[in-house]
DNA sequence: GAGATATATGATCGATTGATCAATTTCAAG
DNA sequence: CTTGAAATTGATCAATCGATCATATATCTC
C-alpha cells in the first residue's frame, strides 16, 4: 500500500525527550528537535501532528520510564525509602541537571495547554498514590502507628520529591540533595 | 541638558516583574513587556539595555521585596517557623500561581546566561544563610540540642521552601502546601 | 510490473522574535 | 531664547519561530 517509516518512533521520542527535558517546552525550538532526531520538519509533523502533540507523546514516553523506577519488590516503608533514596541519587548524579520532566511540566504550567497540564497533574497524582499505598501498608503492618496522618505524610513526601527534582535541575550539589532526602525520611527512622 | 524620563523606573520594573514571574523568562516576549508597562521598544531598550538586562534588574527588584519577607522581630526557631508558615500561606493563596522568581530562575537555568544564573544562586544562598543563622541561635540558646546537624537542617529547610514555591506554581491545593510546611517543622515541634 | 499510498525532503510560508533606528518631542543649561 | 542632549515614538530590521507544501521516493497490494 505505502512506503514504510524509516525511523523508529520510540527512538525519536527518546531523542526529543532529552531536549524538552533539559531545555523546557517554551525554550525548545522545533529546529532543536530536527537536530536531535535527524528528522526533517515534514516527518516530525506527519508523525506527531505539532509541537504540542510531540511533547505529549514525549511526556507519555517519559512517564513510562519514570514509572519503572518505582520499586515493586518492597512494600511499606522500605519501598518509600528505596525510591526516595534512588531519586536523590539520580538527581545528585544527573550531569544534565534536567530534573524530572513531570515536575518541570507542572512548574512550566503557563507554557502548556490545559490538556498537557492535565496529563502532568495526572502523573503527579500517580506519585502521590504510590506514597499513600505504601503508607497504608506501613500503618496496617505496624511499621507506623495506626493513627498516622496518611494525607500529611503523603503530601510531605510529594514535596520532598518535588524538592529533590527541582534542586537537581537547579544544579544544587549532591550533599544538599541527600540532606533533603535524609531529613524527609527521619519520621520513619528507627522503624523496621 | 536633556529631556526627563516620563515613566517611573521602579513602577516599570514592578510591572515587568509580574510578567517574568508568571510566564518565565523564555516564554516572555518583549511585546508582553510593552503591554504590561505601556512603554515602547525604544524606551525599554534605552532604560534596560536588552531583555537580559531588564530581567536582571527585575530580579534584583524582586529579591529586595522577597528579602523583606524575612522576619526581623524574632530569633531562632520562632523566626524559622514564622517565615516557613508565611511562605506557605503566600503560596497557598497566590491566585497567579507564579511561585517564587528566585526558585523559578534557578529552575529555568538553561534559559539564563551564566551571569543571571549566578545572581539567582546568590539569592538561594542568602535563603540558606537565613536558616543557618537562626539554627545556630537555636542551638546556642538551647532550643535545639547542641549536637544538631546545622547543615542538614538548613538544607532540609531550603528544600522545603523550594518545594512550597514549586508546588504553589504548579497549582497544588492549599492543603498540600500546608502539609509540606507542617511536616518540615516537625523536627522542631514541642521545643519552645 | 502497475497503481495506489504513505513517507522523506527541503524550500518556503506568514507570524513573531529580540532589537535598532530616524524622526520627533521635551527639558535643562547657558 | 537658543542650543544640545536625552527620551519618546512607531516603523522596521534580520533572524527565527511553528508549520505547510509540492515534489520526489519508496513500499505494499494486486
Amino acid at each position: 500500500m505505502a512506503r514504510t517509516r524509516e525511523f523508529d518512533l520510540t527512538t525519536a521520542l527518546d531523542q526529543a525527550m532529552r531536549v524538552f527535558w533539559r531545555k523546557g517546552y517554551a525554550a525548545t525550538a522545533m529546529s532543536d528537535i530536527y537536530a536531535a532526531t535527524g528528522l526533517k520538519p515534514g516527518s516530525v509533523y506527519a508523525a506527531f501532528r505539532d509541537k504540542e502533540g510531540l511533547f505529549q507523546q514525549v511526556f507519555e514516553h517519559y512517564a513510562g520510564i519514570f514509572r519503572a523506577t518505582l520499586p515493586t519488590d518492597r512494600q511499606g516503608l522500605a519501598a518509600i525509602r528505596a525510591w526516595i533514596e534512588l531519586q536523590a541519587k539520580l538527581a545528585a548524579e544527573d550531569s544534565d541537571r534536567a530534573g524530572c520532566l513531570i515536575v518541570n511540566t507542572v512548574a512550566e504550567r503557563e507554557a502548556h495547554s490545559p490538556a498537557t497540564q492535565a496529563m502532568a497533574q495526572g502523573r503527579m497524582r500517580e506519585i502521590r498514590d504510590f506514597f499513600v499505598r505504601h503508607l497504608v501498608i506501613a500503618a496496617q503492618s505496624g511499621e507506623l502507628p495506626p493513627d498516622t496522618d496518611i494525607d500529611l505524610r503523603a503530601d510531605a513526601l510529594v514535596g520532598t520529591v518535588v524538592s529533590i527534582m527541582t534542586l537537581g535541575r537547579a544544579g544544587a550539589d549532591a550533599a544538599t540533595i541527600h540532606h533533603v532526602a535524609e531529613a524527609a525520611l527521619e519520621p520513619f527512622r528507627g522503624k523496621k
